[in-house]
DNA sequence: GCAAAAGTGTTCACACTACACCCATGT
DNA sequence: ACATGGGTGTAGTGTGAACACTTTTGC
């Protein structure tokens, strides 16, 4: 039985594409480099798989230090192969893309220097290596994944209005939805469960607070935009 | 700038699921190992990433000289990384699955010898490694592109009835399908040209031959089931 | 004439769209 | 009282599921 690691193999990254939703606005989190190749242009978070590291373990370790994140909705996107993706040899690049609420980790702040920043997603920079592909194909998966399964509420508070559910759902597909069959379709489908609680403080009158129902039995949502 | 692949790095392999259609069953292909691990056992064909080579090429090369197969539709389908899933070492296995006319590749039959074989998706025997799984992902990623993109033609002959197409259908989803309602909803979708020719040869009515529509604009499929 | 598959049409119900109206709250 | 956002209801339309009938062919 042969040792493979004798032989030689492409690298094996992971890239990430974060995003985050706030003040009405989907976002995605970028470094700059601070060495080359693409010194000084922007780059979507990565790191190099380690022998015994599990793609999860990697995703972690990539958030944990990079960004001061943890514990975040994780989903792998798909592998890129193109041999001359990056200049300085064969790296095989495994992106996954991760939803999390910017709020939960203002804590780490501190660390988001000039060289940490949120992007909207209708503002990309120019991106290093072929990061701009794999942004494209993660927003193209965000989106048509909302449509049907209960991706979306790791963006958001752990209670919210259906303003803000629905909001989310106009921003992340860039469309118009009506209120109020929205609404229906979220309650319908059993998407949320009502908290009963309502929100203080609004100038007008008080919306219900809802909550991700996780007892989710079968998904009946769909939601056929375009 | 340091040169990768002076470290230490996974292995990196192609897993292909192959569906074939014949005789009003989906099959998949599969290969009897002659060596350890796994020796005498089933598994999908699979094979070892060379250094400047794209997966793209790397699948042609499994299925010309495993298979004696070419120029089949081909898709990516996930990655797999768990840690243990091969006993040699660490091989990261990026799965694809591809779909072919066993027809077409009867000339390759030759080469099947008592290790390749077609064995229908409902009885598919265990598998060596990790690969039950990824037969199961690429079943599912089947069944459920084909209710809303032309997939599924490339298992068909270049020219077919609407009752073979059906057929084929009922036969991925594994569920009853109204046979005029589907007729239906395949022209409207304009996913097919009719040629105008019939087929001669049947005991019945001469069934009308239609081919895939190549020039498909934009795709207004959707198929609905459970 | 009969059986069996192929082609075409029709009804009916439900789901989705596009609305309107009332409620609660601050100014 | 009014403006603003939140909650609920309803009428009409269109799509899709369920179903029946006619046509072509071999025996």
């Amino acid at each position: 039985m042969k040792a493979f690691s004798a032989y030689k193999n492409p690298a094996l990254a992971v890239d990430l594409v974060v995003f985050g939703y706030h003040e009405k606005t989907l976002s995605v989190l970028l470094l700059n480099r601070n060495e080359e190749p693409f010194k000084d242009r922007w780059t979507l978070p990565g790191a190099f798989l380690q022998m015994e590291e599990s793609f999860q373990q990697l995703c972690s370790r990539i958030l944990q230090t990079k960004l001061g994140m943890d514990n975040v909705y994780l989903e792998q996107l798909y592998t890129f192969d193109a041999p001359d993706r990056d200049p300085r040899g064969r790296v095989i690049a495994v992106a996954h893309y991760a939803l999390i609420n910017p709020k939960k980790f203002a804590v780490a702040a501190g660390k988001m220097a000039n060289d940490v920043q949120w992007f909207p997603v209708k503002k990309i920079p120019a991106l290093g290596f072929d990061h701009k592909e794999i942004f494209t194909k993660a927003l193209q998966r965000l989106q048509s994944k909302i449509q049907y399964f209960p991706v979306g509420f790791q963006l958001l508070d752990e209670m919210f209005t259906m303003s803000e559910l629905h909001e989310l759902y106009e921003c992340i597909l860039g469309v118009e939805i009506d209120r109020r069959n929205f609404s229906r379709k979220i309650l319908d489908a059993e998407y949320v469960i009502n908290t009963g609680i309502k929100r203080e403080g609004s100038q007008n009158r008080r919306p219900e607070l809802f909550k991700f129902n996780k007892k989710l039995k079968q998904n009946n949502f769909q939601l056929n935009i375009s």
